[in-house]
RNA sequence: GCCCGGGUGGCGAAAUCGGUAUACGCAAGGGACUUAAAAUCCCUUGGGAGCAAUCCCAUGCGGGUUCGAAUCCCGCCCCGGGCACCA
């Protein structure tokens, strides 16, 4: 039920309040940081996005609008300090198992190395890998376009290169950046490295296959053990050394034809010392190795990046930050909060990579709160997903003004111990939820880190063999069937249509079946016999305690197209009866309510009932009374079904076969001979063997 | 390319632990009621052979393990989703 008392709406001064006020606990804590970055633009919203919002390079909320890259400052909240808790806490939470793939294919944890290559002169250069083992096969060294060595390693004479071609990869937009498989580009810079395993000088480049924002920048290229910078070796005509040689392979050591071999799955050449070793062990070997020389160490490397928190848009709570020419950047006090989104004439975000509040200056204008001097408010608001990254924590205590959570109810009512909603989210949502809730936790402000004890990932239910969308006119819309089927029918089919975790294409075939099976509801109600003097029929009883248990277990797990085929199996039993007390209806019209409640509201009422149905309490079955007392057991020979019979349920092994043996089918198949073997399985089979 | 999920009647789908494949519903066909139709009720319905009892075949394709496979293993094909030059 829902209680429109505890309601919140994110964009009222009077919620948004405390999200800024989490904010200022987040920067309290160390975990909100102002920093120049390579940010997701979107021209279409004229702001920026988190990485999360970019799907394939094109905006989340803009299908056809591709994503730019810009330098700019923005706020960051530091989620990539809790990246270990996030992965870790996933195992103790009951999630659908999809949800918790996708959060840890993001989270994207490899374990590697990182090696130092040196130049002759200057800073050593640090790449990472996950392959140490094959790093007496690196021949050269990349680094990304915006490393801030390259200035350092490029020669005078490469020094004209190297600059068009960083000035040609800043100006290519995201998507045409990072298309794999695009043809491979790159400059020498003139400088070399020695490979701290060889000790040979292999040559810098710079290219754009290796991006910035992951690992340190730079890598080693092991062409013989690697796609792409076998692609790249191809391309530029660099040398390809092979360390690895395949355990199982056939062509394992005439080379050329089986690389790039990328496989785990070998044992070391051309290393050394290590030759001979598998590369699993070779990992481990070579790394201790080269960190005793100092030129090396194990490393964990992940693929999340910090979340970018700040949106040049109008619609937003403003970020609480004031900055000071004298002070620096002072969070606004706690009792200035909220601070409110002004009037303002044109909210139209514009290309200038500044909020439309930037064009108030009677709002940013405002005393330093440390010194008094005359400072300026941060202008740009909040990620939408930061007010729903904590809304949960909100609503049992909506009626709290001067908390943003009040200690005992959030105690009592939280957490979340069951949460619906789509696989769209896993990498949204669900991230930066469990991210505040844990940085709340931290700075003791809840007692649980975890947010949703328990997740289920719905399907989802697209039309004509797509995701319904209002670009594609694909959109079912539910009015026009609920106003010819009625509300409770329309809800009970799309329950019924298929598994929920699954979805499926929407169709209204069958649409009508479910009407039918709750007018037949209605009709039995009306012919219920009230005197009270019936008693039921043994075998409806039976499957009333069997329907019960399927119901009760199939609720609890979210099996609503099976649940409501045990209910239809059941009425269809209660209608072949002459009579049907109130003894067998009630509790179906109880098991009913959570799937058409109001129907069964109103079946309730007119079995002579005054409180609402939801006020009863849920049935109990009898195991006892749910059990079948005969069965039917079936008879195999050499595993195809010959006979069945019927017997009572804890029937003796012995009698069973004996009296499979006994039947005329079984005695054919058998051919006169006497089994070899004869396997009995409980309830369910004989299978005599031949 | 890598990682998940799925493929079962004409259709949506069941079979939850390796043990009666096709529950439940839709659609279709036949019948009852009706002057007629709708609605409702009853019956039939995986494919094939047969008067029948019954038998054979069938869970995307090809192999395997097992007394027994939709379910487990190996190799493919197709559909949906996620990630993607992440070193």
């Amino acid at each position: 039920m829902i209680d429109w008392d505890h309601e919140v709406q994110t964009i009222d001064p009077a919620y948004y309040k405390w999200t800024q006020w989490i904010f200022l606990k987040l920067f309290e804590a160390g975990l909100a940081e102002k920093k120049l970055a390579p940010v997701n633009w979107c021209p279409e919203c004229k702001t920026v996005l988190a990485n999360e919002q970019v799907i394939d390079g094109f905006c989340e909320r803009h299908p056809d609008v591709q994503v730019h890259h810009r330098f700019l400052e923005q706020w960051f909240f530091t989620i990539t300090k809790y990246t270990e808790r996030l992965l870790e806490n996933l195992q103790t939470v009951d999630w659908s198992e999809s949800t918790k793939l996708m959060q840890t294919n993001w989270i994207g944890r490899s374990e590697g190395a990182e090696l130092v290559f040196t130049p002759p002169s200057g800073e050593p250069i640090r790449v990472f890998t996950t392959r140490p083992d094959t790093v007496f096969g690196a021949t050269w060294v990349v680094l990304a376009p915006e490393h801030p060595m390259v200035d350092q390693v490029t020669t005078a004479e490469y020094w004209g290169d190297v600059n068009e071609y960083r000035r040609q990869a800043a100006e290519m937009d995201l998507v045409s950046r990072r298309v794999g498989g695009r043809e491979k580009t790159g400059v020498f810079t003139g400088s070399y490295a020695r490979n701290p395993a060889t000790d040979e000088a292999v040559p810098i480049w710079v290219a754009d296959y290796v991006l910035m924002e992951y690992g340190t920048g730079a890598i080693m290229a092991v062409p013989a053990h690697d796609e792409r910078d076998f692609e790249f070796a191809t391309q530029f005509d660099l040398p390809i050394v092979q360390v690895v040689k395949p355990t199982d392979g056939e062509a394992s050591t005439n080379g050329a034809s089986v690389l790039p071999f990328a496989s785990w799955d070998g044992v070391m050449m051309n290393s050394g010392q290590f030759d001979g070793v598998p590369c699993r062990k070779a990992v481990h070997a070579i790394t201790d190795w080269l960190h005793e020389k100092q030129l090396g160490s194990r490393r964990v490397q992940y693929r999340l990046h910090d979340w970018c928190i700040s949106r040049q848009r109008y619609w937003g709570p403003p970020i609480p930050i004031i900055y000071c020419d004298d002070c620096g950047t002072v969070p606004v006090p706690e009792h200035d909060l909220p601070v409110e989104l002004p009037e303002l004439q044109d909210f139209r975000p514009d290309e200038s990579g500044t909020s439309p509040l930037a064009r108030l200056e009677e709002w940013y204008r405002v005393q330093c709160p440390k010194c008094g001097k005359l400072g300026r408010r941060e202008t740009d608001v909040s990620d939408t997903f930061l007010d729903s990254a904590w809304y949960y924590l909100r609503y049992p205590s909506t009626d709290y003004n001067d908390r943003a959570f009040d200690t005992e109810l959030t105690e009592r009512w939280l957490p979340v111990s069951q949460y619906i909603g789509g696989n769209e989210h896993a990498v949204l949502h669900l991230m930066y939820s469990r991210f505040v809730t844990m940085a709340l936790h931290d700075l003791g402000l809840t007692k649980f880190e975890e947010p949703f004890t328990r997740f289920r990932a719905h399907g989802t239910i697209v039309k004509d063999g797509a995701k319904m969308s209002k670009s594609r006119g694909n959109v079912v819309v539910p009015d026009a069937y609920i106003a010819k089927w009625g509300a409770d029918t329309f809800r009970m089919y799309l329950m019924f249509l298929g598994p929920y975790q699954e979805g499926g294409d929407f169709r209204e075939e069958g649409i009508a079946g479910i009407r039918r099976f709750l007018d037949k509801v209605w009709v039995v109600v009306d012919s219920v016999d009230t005197s009270g003097g019936q008693s039921a029929d043994p075998a409806i009883t039976r499957k009333l305690h069997q329907t019960i248990r399927k119901l009760t277990q199939d609720m609890e797990e979210l099996r609503y197209n099976t649940a409501i085929a045990a209910l239809m199996e059941y009425l269809n039993v209660v209608r072949r009866s002459d009579i049907v007390p109130a003894s067998v209806l009630e509790p179906l019209i109880v098991l009913l309510a959570p799937l058409a409640p109001h129907l069964a509201e109103q079946c309730w009422e007119r079995l002579g009932h005054d409180g609402s149905v939801f006020d009863t309490s849920w049935p109990i079955y009898d195991e006892t009374l749910a059990r079948e007392e005969e069965i039917e057991l079936v008879v195999q020979v050499n595993g195809r079904v010959r006979a069945r019979l019927t017997v009572a349920r804890d029937i003796a092994e012995r009698e069973a076969i004996e009296q499979a043996l006994q039947n005329e089918a079984v005695q054919k198949h058998l051919g006169g001979n006497t089994p070899r073997k004869t396997i009995y399985v409980p309830g369910r089979l004989v299978n005599l063997v031949g």
